[in-house]
DNA sequence: GAGTTCATGTTATATTATAACCTATCTTGC
DNA sequence: GCAAGATAGGTTATAATATAACATGAACTC
């Protein structure tokens, strides 16, 4: 199941929600509920497989080669794609700025809404 | 309303669903539905008065002296309370990434998960 | 093959959020 | 004053997201 999430997720560079995951592998079994999809989608986050962008309620498979990193989501209004970049100036600053008050860090969330470079030229073509 | 919802989520430092306000204000007047509550709150937030904690799904007063900053969320997972910082640092090196593929950042989302240093102390009183 | 474990199925429901339409109040210019 | 528009909020209904709780079945263990 959870190689089938995956398998959904990975044909599409755009963030899907559970349902839409749902509904896409409902086309082959039609006995499939929420919590099947949620478990499985759990599973792949837990590994790394799979991250969930918060700000959109939705899930993405991860892009990178290794995972276990902090992911930098960067995120089109208009079309709706998603970079994942990393960075570990931040993940430093973020260190840095939490041990100030000494709290542990141990999950990042670190989203950017905005406008991709192909979107902004066609609303824009100078 | 927004006077009402702002003053609810100001008497607690932890973050509030929409429901948890709804109830509280409840409270003096029974007839109140949700999109009364989330009306005012897209206002509070339009208004940099209220952050919306993206992972929480929930809602705090903003802290801050100056609103339409980025803000940084550090979010206990045992006590729930929330503090919220500012780095200059951070905008840029996210602007400074952005901008390497184009993009053109709108609104950041920036939340850490872990433990607060209240909370670590007392579970681990070496 | 009885007992255990693990993934998944199943049913129901909780939680979060918004659409669509209605009503009241305020405001502004005449 | 009052019509016309603007704005806030009320009301009803429902959409979208997520999980609890329990049942089933296959696979493995001894």
């Amino acid at each position: 199941m959870q190689a089938d999430v995956l398998a959904v997720l990975r044909r599409r560079d755009a963030p899907m929600s559970a349902y839409e995951v749902l509904d896409r592998l409902r086309d082959g079994n039609s006995r499939l509920a929420p919590p099947t999809i949620y478990r499985a989608l759990a599973a792949l986050i837990e590994g790394g497989r799979v991250h969930r962008l918060e700000s959109l309620k939705a899930f993405v498979a991860c892009k990178c080669e290794q995972h276990g990193h902090v992911p930098i989501f960067s995120i089109c209004k208009e079309c709706g794609t998603v970079e994942e970049a990393v960075s570990r100036r931040i993940t430093n600053e973020l260190s840095r700025i939490a041990g100030q008050s000494g709290f542990a860090p141990a999950r990042h969330v670190i989203e950017v809404h905005g406008q991709c470079a192909r979107c902004e030229s066609k609303e824009a073509p100078a």
